[in-house]
DNA sequence: TATGAATGAGCATTCATTCAT
DNA sequence: CATGAATGAATGCTCATTCAT
């Protein structure tokens, strides 16, 4: 009835963010199950009510911050630049630009998604069909990459994936769980895993001044 | 009242072990907060306010499964030997003992208490205190002896140890979140972490073949 | 405010007709308390908040339902001619006409006008008032004058024409409650209830084929 | 667990009547739909959640109400005996006895399943089945049977059943629908019903003063 | 101690109604 | 007048917890 289909869109998407940052917010306070949707209705300034307009339901806001989340990633993903300089720089910069962006989101918000996530199983699937395999998927294409040019030994690319990922994730979830030691060092953590998984713990020939030159 | 207090605790632990064993297998099927005390109880055989003479309160219950866990734990920190052989062998020893530690518990388990720790600072704090803080620091003083030892590098011991129990923690999770090919070759990465981590990805003299031998 | 009284009127009426159309439709599908104002007003094609520029609120459709009942009958009340025949064939033609009057009414607005008037005491009222006390009133008055010209036995007038409508409204309700079979045999109707009502089930002299001479 | 079946049997029933007592109570003042769980707990006297030990829903108010009618109606079905006398005194009994029966039911309870039944189609299967339907084959292999006595003359026994209990039913309509006249009346009407019935409103030898001989 | 019926606070969700545009 | 987003009161239902037996 009414003209102008952008600007309710965008009126839409601006009262939906307004909602998902309102609950980002009250679920990272107290999580997803002890928040009510009068508190997120309070804390983004509107009706109880308001909320049903723009979300199915409660699980509908998950639902909304994964989408955006997904978004999110997807926009990093396509800014993201094939960097410069030999491997362990470029490593290094990508887990740098990965930290960063998660650090970006917001651990809150990961807090929340993440204890969803091992509850419900019709959202785990979404999930991972959604980012997790995505990423996966990419990142094992890099390895296959740097496997055939010789850069890297011929080790199984699908474990390694997951095993440098597995690291990845588990630093954050150890954060996560409260290692505030961690959280201080959280910067140096690009430059150690780099070191780590590429020159191993062992002394010998491949360490970091060797593979800098 | 209470008399003879050896049979009296025996009882007490039993009845308890028998509420949390129940616990265990209704929060793995539906998640913490889907599951009721009504669940718990039918599954145990016993009344719903049984429990409560047992645990203070729902609440209560992942108390007692993160206490089981520990002391669990605990145990199996003692039986662990020194294992012979070289560091990666030593390595891959440890790694898949945990491994398999853990599949012991039950991966079902960790889901529901992981998916709680996120969200309860409480329980977060104890956690950390109780189980990863101490791991910590007994991975921590071996990473050092080695270093000592002059078996690694001298690298930040502080990050490698996070970094390497971050990536066995990761690993959970992401086989947790849903990854299936991840846990078809799920034995096959104590061996893949080590090599991973004591000799790198790099190509070079600290392969795989010299390590093995 | 409001100038040209016939116009505005006419399209008052005509909005207000629209609007009570569509509520006939979804109420009859729905039942008035499942429906929704949204889903009359999406019947309608117009926006929620128009039909509160016609109606009071949601009682008030139903107020606007009854009314227009009450208008169609007046109206198809003034229609109805002394029908020729003896006063078998009078009071047959009668039924069918009044069973025809409503089944073009549709049987889903009564089902959902009834259901509306037992729960709702002043509805009631009205509805007695304005529907039902008048149509008695006129059959009393006819059962009166037939007695009166020694066409019926004296009987009790009042009593006759409750047994006559409640039957009926009886049969009516027997359908609404889901006698499929009655429904089949509707058309029969007119002429079995006048054959019991005149000549009785004993068998004797006041046959029909008697009647009929 | 606990012995004595029968005793908790008993206790389950009583709960069950006493909060079906509520509901009948609450539902003829306010209806359905407008009458709260709370008001029938408080009513009841118990608290709200206790209703739910009882009856799975507030629909299975209304369907615990139908089954309690339900048994009412087959306890009075047994104790019906056939009444001795001619035609006329037998339908008369008969047809007082059913009258008191509902009369002893209470109409308001009569009023709310009503209405229910008019808008909820599975629930009008339902009663249409249980209640319904296994009056009228009652009836009508009563009727069958008068027929091929002769005591009856050779009208259609499906529509003269349908007829007979729409009046039946009509009349009760009638007097949920507000006449109070009818009302005051109420005792006359199992005589009148029998004499339109069974002689009809023609003139003629099947007459009232006949038939009451 | 064990029981399980009773409790009632708590919450997600609906929807009639309003009112600024 | 028409719109439809916003409102928020109202309510069915759940379930952790209590306590009389």
């Amino acid at each position: 009835m009414t003209q102008s289909d952008p600007i309710q869109a965008q009126l839409i998407a601006a009262r939906r963010n307004q909602i998902l940052d309102a609950a980002t917010k009250v679920f990272a306070q107290k999580g997803f199950h002890r928040a009510t949707i009068k508190d997120v209705a309070k804390e983004a300034g509107i009706a109880d009510g308001t909320i049903y307009n723009y979300f199915e339901n409660k699980t509908g806001l998950i639902l909304g911050l994964l989408e955006r989340l997904n978004e999110t990633r997807n926009r990093a993903a396509n800014l993201e630049q094939v960097s410069q300089g030999d491997l362990q720089e470029q490593m290094r910069t990508y887990m740098a630009h990965r930290f960063e962006t998660l650090e970006a989101q917001g651990f809150d918000l990961l807090q929340v998604l993440l204890s969803e996530l091992l509850v419900d199983a019709d959202l785990r699937d979404l999930y991972y069909q959604q980012i997790i395999k995505p990423t996966y998927d990419l990142a094992q294409t890099s390895f296959k990459q740097w496997e055939d040019d010789q850069r890297i030994k011929a080790i199984d690319p699908f474990l390694s994936t997951r095993i440098i990922s597995g690291a990845f994730l588990g630093l954050i979830l150890l954060r996560l769980l409260g290692d505030t030691e961690l959280q201080e060092r959280w910067h140096e953590l690009p430059a150690a895993i780099t070191e780590i998984v590429l020159h191993g713990l062992l002394p010998g020939e491949n360490n970091e001044q060797d593979a800098n030159r």
